[in-house]
DNA sequence: GAGACGGTTGGAAGCGCTTCCAAGGCGGTA
DNA sequence: TACCGCCTTGGAAGCGCTTCCAACCGTCTC
């Protein structure tokens, strides 16, 4: 920068002002600081800048999954903003238990960040704590963090949305696959969308038989497998609910396998709208992933200009009707009676 | 720091070497030190850290999408190794044109990392020119960048596995639907995979039929749509060779939708192996694509601890057979008399 | 037993920038 | 015309750490 402010005739004070974009400097003063550095093609180093008493310009973003669609459009969605407003994002994977572990005990993001975004996943309460050591705004998306300003959809109406299409279908024996994520112990299947379930159901005046429930790990071949599982009852069901197109993906591939149809034998829906679900034909509910990023990259922005958020904001989710679910048919017996299952 | 020297009984040059993992201090200074530090939880400022001198402990990742499988598994195995090695990952997404344009010209990432990694992209001369400019270590994976130390599978070999299968199987009018990214212009349509149609079609004493070489953008809709084009031929393929799976389950919605039956009208073939191909019993030519992230960042770990490295690495791809081909069994034209391209 | 040597430690000089404080200039007002 | 006050600029003190250099001390060797 000394050399900037040289060649600008000017002393670094001056230039340091110019190129910050501060009040109280000469439009021409600041012409020639940013014509020397733009020649030296100088850019100010973040070190010293913050060093001497700026901000870091970086804002963390924790996701308890990369290559997932869900997680990582959403990382998309926050990016884009972020990189608008020319902060930088530092990625932290926080995969399992331990990562957890790791992540919150060396708090390596400590002092490296002006703020922090938590993806798609819940925060206990000691955890809460050691983030709140590291003095930074917070903000949440695509989970349930209710302590922290968030953006997320409502996870009880779109399960509602799922079945209540179920149900209108005139489906009665309907099966739900419940997910639980494997490497985030304690960490429960999406509440809303197990109430969702019941709270249909209890609705349309349908007893809820347990048998009908199945919770696995998430991912297709987990899907796949409780599919099977649902098969092997008595009395299978018509319809199947499944808490994520992934899984609801899984799912199809077991009937397939068994020789049914879908939607005659059986119909699917999933929760999503991954973007193989238009191209699987697999009726589902749409969330606006990407959005929730965006919006929660804006929530960041405006904590760190000194603005308040004080709730958090709920994205609506939306019925998309394809080809995998139609009114039932034939009764669950008949279908048992046409196929083994796979 | 200074507390912590305070409390340790020390000078602060001897608190910062024991910090640090020095030489020439006393194992016995070294821990009360640590202690102190443990105590007051402490922890380094990276910034004046870095301004005394050191690295910055960061790497830039360079991808041209975040939400695609392929990328997101790629940054999901480079993260986890950089993250082992305490290093923070500096996310940037360069979608399209623009970006592209604004990341070069102002190399936001300029003064901020130690290494960058370019993904899955190809990188022009006058952009080399500009990244070299930031002085620091650089690695590709995922692509075909063959000026920086890179590791990316072997897209001729591949493209030679999944048609040579296709050609084994007595197929003979075989389609190809290639993959543009719109959003980068001048960005080939993956070449090794475009040449492994051609050679191995020649191979066989095959000719080539221009018409049955589609080239669309990347996606599934798209895949769809190119696929319909090729049913919309007087002699339609009996098989598709697409440049990724996403494309070919587009394909396969199409053919389903026009009554075609998979594999026994048409067969279709991917590249990847994406999670969802095994779900929708797709033949692929699987690669292993966390593991390209992992060997990227063991690579930059190698380079940032001095190493040098000459060459790159060049991952294996294997055939995986499932459900989507099959040998060939009535002729082009007696499929399009069965049914109506959708 | 004395000198040499290597492991430890402290002092102090920056790393490159921001910002407080004060000084200099100018136009405007009484 | 003299004084006041605001805009603009420069000087200089750090921000929190690393590392060179020198001083120190115990041990080993001749």
């Amino acid at each position: 920068m000394a050399d900037v402010a040289r060649r600008a005739g000017v002393s670094m004070a001056t230039a340091s002002r110019a190129l910050s974009d501060h009040p109280h400097v000469a439009p021409a003063t600041r012409a020639r600081v940013l014509a020397a550095a733009e020649h030296l093609s100088y850019v100010v180093s973040p070190e010293a800048s913050r060093l001497a008493g700026g901000t870091t310009g970086r804002v963390a973003v924790v996701v308890p999954h990369i290559s997932r669609w869900f997680f990582a459009s959403l990382l998309e969605g926050l990016e884009a903003v972020l990189r608008d407003a020319d902060l930088d994002v530092l990625l932290y994977h926080v995969g399992d238990a331990e990562d957890r572990g790791v992540f919150f005990q060396r708090l390596p993001a400590r002092r490296k960040v002006d703020a922090v975004v938590v993806l798609g996943m819940p925060v206990a309460e000691p955890e809460r704590q050691r983030l709140a050591l590291m003095g930074v705004h917070i903000v949440a998306a695509g989970g349930q963090v209710e302590d922290y300003p968030y953006v997320s959809m409502d996870d009880l109406a779109a399960g509602r949305q799922a079945m209540d299409h179920l149900i209108y279908l005139g489906h009665r024996r309907i099966g739900m696959i419940a997910t639980a994520d494997p490497g985030q112990p304690g960490w429960p299947a999406l509440p809303g969308r197990t109430r969702a379930y019941h709270e249909a159901l209890a609705d349309a005046g349908i007893p809820v038989d347990e048998r009908l429930i199945v919770e696995v790990p998430w991912g297709g071949t987990a899907g796949a497998d409780a599919m099977a599982q649902l098969l092997g009852l008595r009395e299978p069901p018509t319809a199947v609910y499944a808490h994520s197109d992934e899984v609801a993906l899984g799912a199809v591939r077991t009937l397939r396998r068994a020789g049914l149809r879908i939607p005659q034998d059986v119909s699917v829906v999933g929760i999503d709208d991954h973007p193989l679900a238009e191209l699987t034909d697999l009726t589902t509910v749409a969330q606006p992933v990407r959005e929730q990023g965006t919006l929660a990259g804006r929530m960041v922005l405006a904590l760190l200009d000194g603005g308040e958020i004080s709730e958090g904001v709920t994205v609506p989710t939306r019925l998309v009707i394809r080809g995998s679910t139609g009114p039932r048919r034939r009764s669950a017996r008949q279908i048992r009676g046409s196929a083994a299952p796979g």
